[in-house]
DNA sequence: TATAGTTGTATAATTAATGATAGTATAATA
DNA sequence: TATTATACTATCATTAATTATACAACTATA
């Protein structure tokens, strides 16, 4: 048995999952790997989610450790960064694995279908 | 856009967790990678999660090409074994750094706190 | 003055994922 | 003869995840 901020996984690999599981949570993750980001400019990557998921993913990745959310401003219109923080980071060989098969597995389709 | 099996995935990283995501296929593939394993052998390996989940996993795995079913005798009690297809095995290194972060974030908290 | 831009939250609804429990068919075993 | 074992499926219930939509507060721009 794993545990990790007061839950409990049955595998190290539900651990994991338990952290980055979900629809949006590894593209935010693969977003941030190289830069930070403002909210709206993630918005503008990811287009299809809403505002309030995308809201509460950052929230979560930010509770976990994972995320680091830098305010600019006290007043509105806020200018708030986002970006990995060092353990964040190390799930970067994680996420890169899992876009990469991604892309690995569209090309293998294309190559068996044409 | 991506798209795989029919489906569409706004990101390669969404692509792999639509196949790979939810809080089950993760521990099944990571118990797969080395080995074939019974039904009851799975269960044996996974003791919290119900059959019917692990039946629907184990399915939706082998629709997509992931795992493969191999049935022994025809009539009651079955012998099934399931194990990773050759497009399944290309997920290993994915699989892999999953768990090995999990095993990584669980050393690390256990260093900090004590 | 009216509008757009920024980073959200509130409320309600819907969909997806998972769980609980019982049951099936047949053979081998006790 | 009754029980155990295997690999499930069926039905129903519950929980988790995601979406839709509207709204807020303030500044800068048109």
């Amino acid at each position: 048995m794993y545990k990790f901020k007061g839950k409990e996984y049955p595998c190290c690999a539900s651990l994991t999952m338990g952290l980055i599981g979900g629809k949006w949570k590894t593209v935010i993750l693969f977003h941030l790997i190289d830069k930070t980001l403002r909210y709206n400019e993630l918005r503008k990557e990811m287009p299809t989610v809403t505002e309030r998921t995308l809201s509460l993913q950052l929230k979560t990745l930010e509770e976990d450790g994972i995320v680091k959310r830098k305010v600019y401003t006290s007043k509105p219109p806020l200018r708030v960064e986002y970006s990995l923080t060092d353990f964040g980071k190390t799930l970067i060989p994680v996420v890169q694995a899992i876009a990469d098969w991604g892309v690995y597995a569209v090309n293998k389709k294309k190559k068996v279908n044409l």
